[in-house]
DNA sequence: CAAGATTGAGTAGTCAATCTTC
DNA sequence: GAAGATTGACTACTCAATCTTG
């Protein structure tokens, strides 16, 4: 007793809120990833590039940028694009203005996927998140959003 | 136009309470992930595993309970545990009241691991999330927690 | 030599199959 | 036969190394 500083601690209501997120985020994505994989074919990342790729003009976008607005490293987006163009659904071409880059291309076959999945994903949400929650509570998710990810110390400095 | 019902999609407060919380999940876990491993050589798993048996009397706990609190399926249990007892943090024994059974308990090098990781990480935590919300926000958290987790459908069955 | 991207090795997690004990 | 647990095969992510072009 007194051999540790309560500070270091959290209390109920800090370690309720802490666990409650953390299990909410980890149960509702199992069952999120489980539906769609069922219903479609496709895992929650393959929906995030396909998203990504059909509102981009021309369906394509460069790896980089699919990795800036995914958050996720290079290799990883050039290992998920290289396992999705076996599966037919994106392609891959060069880029005319720098020959280093590579153009990211969602596929008909990408299309009809991202097309008949996302209704039934988009329900999904809403049937086990969005859905149950009030107007002040969907506000007060978005406001600690911007709180913490904006107090992250930067995480692409120095790769 | 009009291809589509409106209810089929997200407004844009509920997009965006929707994409604020899977952004903070992944960008928080990240960023906790990297600095406990950093400070103490322990993976985010390996830290739950630790908790939850040196909270639990004697230090031991089924493997069934442990994937029980982690909620994890019973081959990850193993395989973590397997790759935890290569290092010492943890080790098996027999159940002596049921021969299929098996323990798993903390090691004297965990309980080490575990006591000088633990103020650190709830440090960040408090840092980087907790401690950027106000009492309102954190029983917003909880509340949401209850509501949405209690809405699942029930992954243990038929498995 | 920076930036854009790919590759390979190593580690984690999932699913199905298996083994033993209840 | 079901519960408790382990194993192996497969897929996914990370990190470091590499290759090419700016």
């Amino acid at each position: 007793v007194g051999a540790v500083d309560d500070a270091d601690w959290l209390d109920d209501r800090e370690q309720g809120a802490w666990r409650a997120f953390v299990q909410t985020y980890l149960q509702l994505n199992a069952v999120l990833g489980r539906e769609l994989l069922e219903e479609s074919g496709l895992s929650i990342q393959d929906y995030g590039v396909l998203v990504a790729l059909s509102e981009s003009p021309g369906g394509q976008m460069r790896s980089f940028e699919l990795g800036r607005v995914l958050g996720w490293e290079k290799s990883r987006v050039s290992h998920h694009v290289s396992r999705m163009t076996d599966r037919g659904l994106v392609a891959r071409h060069k880029c005319p203005t720098d020959q280093r880059g590579a153009f990211v291309v969602i596929t008909s076959r990408g299309r009809k996927a991202i097309t008949s999945a996302a209704p039934g994903h988009v329900a999904a949400v809403r049937r086990y998140f969005v859905g149950l929650l009030t107007t002040q509570e969907l506000d007060v998710l978005e406001q600690i959003g911007n709180k913490v990810v904006g107090a992250l110390p930067d995480t692409s400095a120095a790769e």
